[in-house]
DNA sequence: CCGCCTCGAGTTCT
DNA sequence: CTCGAGGCGG
């Protein structure tokens, strides 16, 4: 049996050094130890105050997991109202507001402060004496809601100041959740059929908001703080940006993306900036917010109403809008996949007018709740295709509907069937289905497959409607006379056609079978196929066993190739395809002893002396593999001009990374140095 | 049977 | 780029 001042004396040690450990991780985001370090001083701490029941305290950081739930949240009265901040929509609004302001204060030489509008939920925290005694949400400005155990349960919330701390003190600050976070929080809840956040803004105020602070802890929320409220004894700085470093001091987190800037030219330049940018932040942020830096200055200018002059928040053109969901149509897949999308009122989002958007497929549509009639929020950010998150409630029609897919296809008549447990419905009508065979054309002579240079959508378009072509092989039959008819068609234009069309014979095989449309062959599966059979006879020949033996072929593509060379349909169009000189064979491409022979290599970001075609041309040619996502397989990730988020992901995993002149030297035959060992 | 790794397929606007 | 799902190793 332990003394038991020693056992107390512990558990105080444990309880600082957890809590300093916690400010190194989630405040300053620099640990100093492992998180299996820091999980062991936190078990032992747990263990010591179940042990030992009489040392338990609600100040412990075991207490960060939250106490239970309550009845509802008591009203607490703002010491100092929140006031909100009047909205510049562009760089003019923002000119206007200093106008104003040099026209307040005569011109003199300012300084501003620059914040990244964090898209998250005002709150207030009030410290007495060192301690945090009361947090609450922003509501109307004056009253707000009491969330104090919520708030406890945040990880960069000081319970405690570091260092003298005044008598009183309330801060604000912008509690949110990261991206990430968000994207998560909703992956769990689409798999336990829970209705979606609409943005990580929802999420935030939906976990904050929660009555049981054991929820709101397993939310991973952060929180930034940005202004001193209300401070009682003691003298605070003179301006704005000191009090931002006084406040990180006393241990609050503060947003590291701050900038302190003497000129307003450059003011406007670097909120333009932070608007290209905003998807490089992790959290979403709707604007910046702008203030000048002098406090007394900020006090001669006092506020209008609500709103103080000092400040002002720079708006980005929203990411999201709501538009009325006018119909839903389908289109149908090369594989005969029903694809419903959302034609929409015209809306203005994300800079570009949206009037589609994909809706994946039946299920989401269920889970969503969208129905015709409803209001529907669409989102579009960056360069990310536009996306219909969910319906507004409050305003749907009384007789909305929840969407049925159709029975039959609306191209060809034929059945749609969704074979249970799948997720994607399909049109029965096979080749026969327009729809179907206008998407094959258009793959057949697509880049990766037969590479038939000049026919693109609309000429694909017009030899269907025209009667030319009933399938594949009749495009090596077509004549110049039949062609010039055309829409669009010259003498010349048929010539080339007709030139792109016999180069394309010579395909090797690999190409020819990905071409072909053949169900779960792609390009990876045809090559995989081409290269252990050698002929397309000696494939048509194989069985599905023998198919299903090669290595990344199983049951499931075997039995879908078999079933191909098993429809007479297509046995049809091979004769007709071998009639007019299509290679029906590989080239012989030993790729043994080559440099980059066993080496898998994933490219992303923009290349500056060569395409990515080029490049990956190149890595094959050599012998080398080129992937699609980076694993714990790939050898090199070869990184270029702005990379995507195959980078972080290949920093996580350790993944060698070239950039481009190293990538260039491993072509050009030169070894690579080795990579500096962890001590170098 | 589960969890990783890959592959296939589809998508908006300019 | 993202989702869904096939293949495969443990």
């Amino acid at each position: 049996m332990q003394d038991l001042l020693t056992v107390r004396e512990r558990v105080e040690e444990l309880r600082r050094q957890i809590e300093y450990h916690n400010y190194r991780y989630y405040v300053l985001d620099q640990p100093e130890i492992s998180d299996a370090e820091y999980d062991r001083l936190m078990e032992e701490l747990r263990r010591l105050e179940a042990e030992h029941p009489e040392l338990a305290s609600p100040d412990s950081p075991t207490q960060r997991v939250g106490a239970g739930p309550v009845e509802t949240f008591g009203i607490v009265e703002h010491r100092l109202p929140l006031l909100s901040l009047a909205n510049a929509f562009g760089p003019e609004a923002l000119r206007a507001w200093h106008a104003r302001v040099e026209r307040l204060i005569g011109p003199r030489p300012l300084v501003y402060v620059l914040e990244p509008k964090v898209d998250g939920l005002a709150v207030s925290l009030v410290y007495e004496d060192g301690k945090l005694t009361v947090a609450a949400t922003r509501g109307d400005g004056f009253r707000g809601e009491n969330v104090t155990q919520n708030v406890r349960t945040i990880r960069s919330v000081p319970w405690t100041l570091r260092g003298r701390a005044p008598r009183y003190l309330e801060v604000r600050g912008e509690v949110y959740l990261s991206r990430e976070a968000f994207k998560q929080i909703n992956a769990e809840r689409a798999a336990e059929g829970q209705p979606l956040f609409a943005n990580p803004r929802n999420a935030a105020a939906g976990s904050l908001r929660q009555l049981d602070p054991r929820v709101t802890a397993s939310r991973p929320l952060d929180i930034f703080i940005y202004q001193v409220g209300y401070y009682e004894d003691g003298a605070l700085p003179r301006s704005h940006w000191e009090a931002l470093q006084h406040l990180r001091e006393l241990g609050f987190k503060i947003n590291p993306a701050n900038e302190r800037l003497a000129d307003f030219a450059a003011v406007v330049a670097a909120c333009q900036r932070w608007e290209a940018r905003r998807e490089q932040f992790p959290y979403d942020i709707d604007g910046v917010v702008v203030k000048i830096d002098d406090l007394d200055l900020q006090a001669e200018l006092g506020a209008v109403g609500r709103e103080p002059r000092w400040a002002i928040a720079y708006k980005f053109a929203p990411t999201q809008a709501t538009t009325r969901l006018l119909r839903i149509d389908v289109n149908v897949g090369r594989t005969g996949s029903i694809n419903p999308f959302a034609v929409l009122e015209p809306v203005q989002v994300g800079g570009v007018v949206v009037k589609l958007a994909s809706l994946h497929n039946e299920e989401d549509i269920r889970r969503k709740d969208i129905r015709v009639g409803d209001t529907v929020i669409v989102q579009r950010a960056g360069e990310v295709i536009p996306q219909v998150i969910g319906p507004v409630l409050s305003k749907r029609p009384p007789d909305a509907q929840p969407y049925q897919l159709p029975t039959r296809c609306p191209r060809c008549g034929a059945a749609i069937v969704k074979p249970p447990g799948e997720a994607m419905a399909r049109c029965t009508g096979g080749v026969q289905c327009p729809a179907q065979l206008f998407e094959l054309l258009k793959h057949f002579a697509s880049r990766d497959a037969m590479d038939i240079d000049g026919l693109g959508e609309k000429l694909a378009a017009a030899l269907l409607e025209a009667g030319l072509v009933r399938d594949v092989a009749d495009l090596y039959y077509l004549r110049k006379e039949q062609l010039v008819p055309l829409e669009r068609m010259g003498e010349k234009r048929a010539e080339n056609l007709l030139r792109s069309i016999a180069a394309s014979r010579e395909r090797p095989l690999e190409r020819l079978l990905y071409a072909l449309g053949i169900r779960h062959v792609g390009a990876q599966t045809a090559a995989l196929l081409a290269r252990r059979f050698g002929s397309l006879d000696a494939l048509r020949a194989a069985s599905e066993a023998e198919i299903a033996a090669v290595e990344g072929v199983g049951p499931v593509i075997a039995a879908s190739v078999r079933a191909w060379f098993d429809e007479p349909r297509n046995l049809a169009v091979l004769e007709k395809l071998r009639q007019a000189g299509v290679r029906f064979t590989q080239e012989a491409a030993p790729t043994a002893g080559l440099p980059l022979a066993g080496k898998t290599f994933v490219l992303t970001g923009r290349l500056e002396r060569m395409t990515r075609l080029e490049a990956e041309a190149r890595i094959k040619e050599l012998g080398g593999t080129v992937s699609d996502t980076v694993s714990r397989k790939t050898d090199y990730l070869v990184v270029g001009a702005e990379p995507g988020s195959k980078l972080r992901r290949a920093q996580q995993l350790g993944t060698r990374l070239l950039d481009e002149a190293a990538f260039e030297a491993l072509l050009a035959g030169h070894p690579l140095p080795e990579p500096a060992g962890p001590d170098a």
